[in-house]
RNA sequence: GGGGAGAUAGCGAAGUGGCUAAACGCAUCAGACUGUAAAUCUGACACCUCAGGUUUCGGCGGUUCGAAUCCGUCUCUCCCCA
């Protein structure tokens, strides 16, 4: 469904390169190192090899896992080949961060079963072409007990307990499981077998990517770059993106959808998201910027410039504009949608071809019970067939494609049936 | 191995015999205001055709006129010492 963008990067000198990878990165672990990889790739003529470690869970592609793909993509458009690491193995053996306690087993099968849709996912972004996707359990798997000592032995426990994270559960008697600080040592020696030029992450990776540089080293290899990607904040414009919280944007959700959630963002926001999401010149957005400082611009004209960059990556420029046409027709103008999913309500629900509001609200699917349903009308949030609904006893006298609203965005037609 | 703490609505957290469908905060939903912003304000937030009724405070059983609160038991969490 998506245009798959292309960045246009034919014949890019190395110092514009360099200013289109440094766009956005929170962290380059060193810029020199990854000016002299990109010369030394261009002088010899072999593309770098950019990894990216990824949690084996059913992917589920929002703009904040797009920034650090986007990022992938460049570089790819700049000639790279990308691998990305499925951590199958890593993830059996514990999260590190100790929150998340319950994350998931995942068994062998459900893992290949999985790896189709990652396969699709991912390259909604990259490149198919120069995107090879591999699982850590093909070679840690394979190591015995001696070959685990001898790489740990590459390291040290100070080393280890730089880490904030471990030295703050240290400090505070927290319980640190072996395993558990095996784990950076497991990501890093993917990158020794795999000899990865170039490791990207969020902010979050950056000691286990720094684990990689040390052990490459070791090793006798170059070590790679560590090129870090700030989290995207949420729509709430408070936590980190994330599915969990519900403040995400999904890049394959509906282009409507898409381009209404972006409008939801604080204003505050708009600059790091043209920075992150879209690939709208930076001198641009610093002019954008600068003209909702001052109030030049109208800041929700602005908005929509986001959304409308955003949604088009994904679904192509013609269905973005008419995205904001959806979009002002029904919140500017407070007009109906142009499409409302329909509702069938059985026959049997009606009596004399009238329905109880209490049961047309639950069996729409817009009360979970008729208390709540209940509420909505005496709140004054529900209309049927434009008029509000007052009364929470109403009957209601029921005929095919009536519109039902709930709220100010959720809309139903009626189906009889 | 020894000792201690706890389990309350989506989450966090009050409440230690009746005035508690259960304070407060967050999240959520509706309304107002707007740029569907954000912020703010108002209200709702167990279930039931609801001026009333029914079922809730980890499970089960008991004491009592009356239990989230007391007793017994089971399950599960967490902490400290070694």
């Amino acid at each position: 469904m998506s245009p798959n963008q292309h960045h246009t990067v034919d014949n890019l000198s190395i110092d514009e390169q360099v200013a289109l990878i440094q766009r956005g990165t929170s962290e380059i672990i060193s810029d020199a190192e990854l000016r002299r990889k990109l010369e030394t790739a261009q002088e010899e003529k072999r593309p770098l090899r950019v990894k990216l470690g990824l949690d084996p869970t059913a992917p589920d592609i929002h703009l904040g896992i797009a920034v650090v793909l986007r990022k992938l993509r460049l570089f790819q458009d700049l000639g790279h080949e990308v691998t990305i690491i499925i951590g199958d193995f890593t993830a059996t053996i514990g999260d590190p961060s100790g929150k998340s306690k319950t994350r998931p087993q995942l068994t062998a099968e459900e893992v290949q079963a999985n790896a189709k849709t990652y396969q699709d996912q991912y390259c909604q972004i990259l490149d198919p072409d120069k995107t090879r996707i591999v699982f850590n359990s093909q070679w840690l798997n394979q190591m015995n007990f001696s070959d685990v000592i001898k790489l740990s032995a590459q390291t040290t426990v100070a080393r280890i307990l730089e880490r904030d994270d471990f030295a703050n559960r240290f400090a505070a008697n927290t319980p640190i499981g072996i395993h558990e600080i095996l784990y950076p040592i497991c990501q890093g020696y993917d990158s020794v077998v795999l000899k990865s030029d170039i490791e990207m992450g969020g902010t979050d990776q950056k000691f286990n990517n720094l684990m990689g540089r040390d052990l490459q080293r070791a090793d006798g290899q170059d070590p790679q770059v560590v090129l870090l990607m700030p989290l995207l904040v949420g729509l709430d414009g408070t936590d980190k993106m994330s599915k969990s919280l519900g403040n995400y944007v999904g890049i394959y959700e509906p282009a409507n959808e898409m381009f209404a959630k972006l409008m939801s963002i604080p204003d505050e926001l708009m600059e790091t998201y043209f920075e992150l999401t879209t690939d709208v010149p930076m001198d641009e957005v610093a002019q954008l910027q600068r003209d909702l400082v001052d109030g030049s611009v109208h800041p929700k004209t602005i908005k929509q410039r986001l959304a409308r960059e955003v949604v088009t990556i994904y679904h192509g420029e013609t269905v973005a504009t008419s995205a904001q046409a959806e979009f002002d027709r029904i919140h500017r103008h407070r007009q109906l949608p142009s499409e409302i999913p329909s509702v069938s309500i059985s026959n049997e629900d009606l009596t004399d071809g009238k329905i109880w509001v209490g049961h047309l609200l639950t069996q729409a699917g817009f009360a979970k019970s008729t208390s709540e349903a209940r509420r909505l009308v005496q709140q004054g949030g529900v209309r049927f067939d434009g008029e509000k609904v007052v009364d929470p006893a109403t009957l209601i006298q029921l005929q095919d494609d009536l519109i039902l609203q709930v709220g100010k965005r959720r809309f139903a037609q009626i189906k009889i049936g």
